[in-house]
DNA sequence: CATAATGTGTTGCTTTTGCAACGGAAAATA
DNA sequence: TATTTTCCGTTGCAAAAGCAACACATTATG
């Protein structure tokens, strides 16, 4: 994509010039907003790492989403269809900035520049998202626990552009990101050490394969 | 969502109007489009039905996305991040109507009308678009078949306001949307329909629970 | 209309995954 | 620092899902 609106930079220029936002810090486990309750709600996170988290009727935790800095979300990003109730965690302190959809899209009525220039760079951040959903979709079709791993592993490897990388989950928040049972998910990470696949080092992955 | 852009009237409006853009006709399991080779590309679905599909390394296939009128997909949506080449395919006589993004994006020099309109109402398509990829990785981190295809229907069922509809994939097809083995499908059918759960009667869905 | 191609429905067997449980390591907290 | 909580790593067993194969139905196609 070649309009490449420097989201930082903008945020830390602009954030405190519009009124019509509100800024908010979240300690460690904190709920930073709910999707049933909170409609209409667009936000950024400005700092931090918070997950979108479901709870299903057999008590499944799912990971929806994994956010970090400059991550978008919220409730105009989904259409509720179950009544299970999605949250959105803080897993670090963050800080994390609340629109509502209809003002920026409306633009706010004293035009400043913040809203001006978040308008008009929305697609992008919007298509930004849609490339991470896609990614997500790729990775929750891949049919084997296995290769949901992999899948995971090369797209770490790809961003750090390194064989060598930090899983951003603990174990137990990577499973439930994959969407597969945790013990399922540790029996065929020793089979991938044992085929020489990877090696694993506390939190770090070195990719072997290719 | 409050601004709802009539992309159907528009598109009958203005879809003659601009010169940056290509229409074209395909019929059915002709290929629409490539991902790999077709970079900066955005299309809008004006009739017809189409399928995102993706070929494994396994030989297994998935439907990525299921397409129909007024859906937007291309390239533009997609970070390619493997070697494996996403295919569009007709299936049904299909009318597309062929961006480049960036000319979207950037508007076109001639500042004709109908991009004028899109770029303005992009970002509700795009929003529009993420909440359908939300829904789909709601299916697919549904931990079972079952729960895949009670999900499914009830997604089906809130779309058409009627405990009763028709599948818009053959079975086959169903299997592939949603990621599992189609014999473990078809028994999974079975199962639920022994249960009490739905009624089967062609392509045709009723559902009895609840 | 005959024939080919595709889709449906089923089943036995194998493999993978999930579940439950546990001990010990590491991290958070009082 | 002592203690509680969370996370890691492992295992046996049960359940679910995948694979392969087949017969039959339905739909395209020459």
């Amino acid at each position: 994509m070649n309009t490449n609106f420097d989201l930082e930079n903008f945020i830390l220029d602009f954030s405190n010039s519009c009124q019509k936002k509100q800024k908010k810090v979240f300690s460690k486990n904190e709920v930073v907003t709910t999707y049933i309750k909170n409609r209409n709600q667009l936000c950024i996170l400005l700092d931090g790492h918070a997950d979108l988290v479901r709870y299903d009727l057999n008590g499944n935790r799912t990971i929806v989403e994994h956010f970090s800095k400059n991550a978008l979300f919220g409730e105009v990003f989904y259409t509720i269809t179950t009544n299970n109730e999605l949250l959105v965690e803080a897993k670090s302190n963050c800080t994390v900035l609340f629109y509502i959809y209809d003002d920026i899209f409306h633009k706010c009525k004293n035009n400043c520049k913040f809203h001006q220039t978040l308008s008009e760079n929305l697609p992008q951040l919007i298509l930004n998202k849609v490339t991470d959903l896609n990614m997500r979709i790729e990775l929750l079709t891949k049919r084997s626990t296995r290769d949901k791993l992999l899948g995971y592993f090369s797209l770490l490897s790809t961003r750090k552009l390194s064989t060598s990388f930090e899983l951003p989950f603990s174990l137990t928040d990577l499973a439930d990101y994959l969407s597969v049972d945790r013990s399922a998910m540790m029996r065929e990470l020793k089979l991938l050490k044992e085929d020489g696949f990877i090696e694993k080092v506390g939190n770090r992955i070195i990719l072997l394969y290719k």
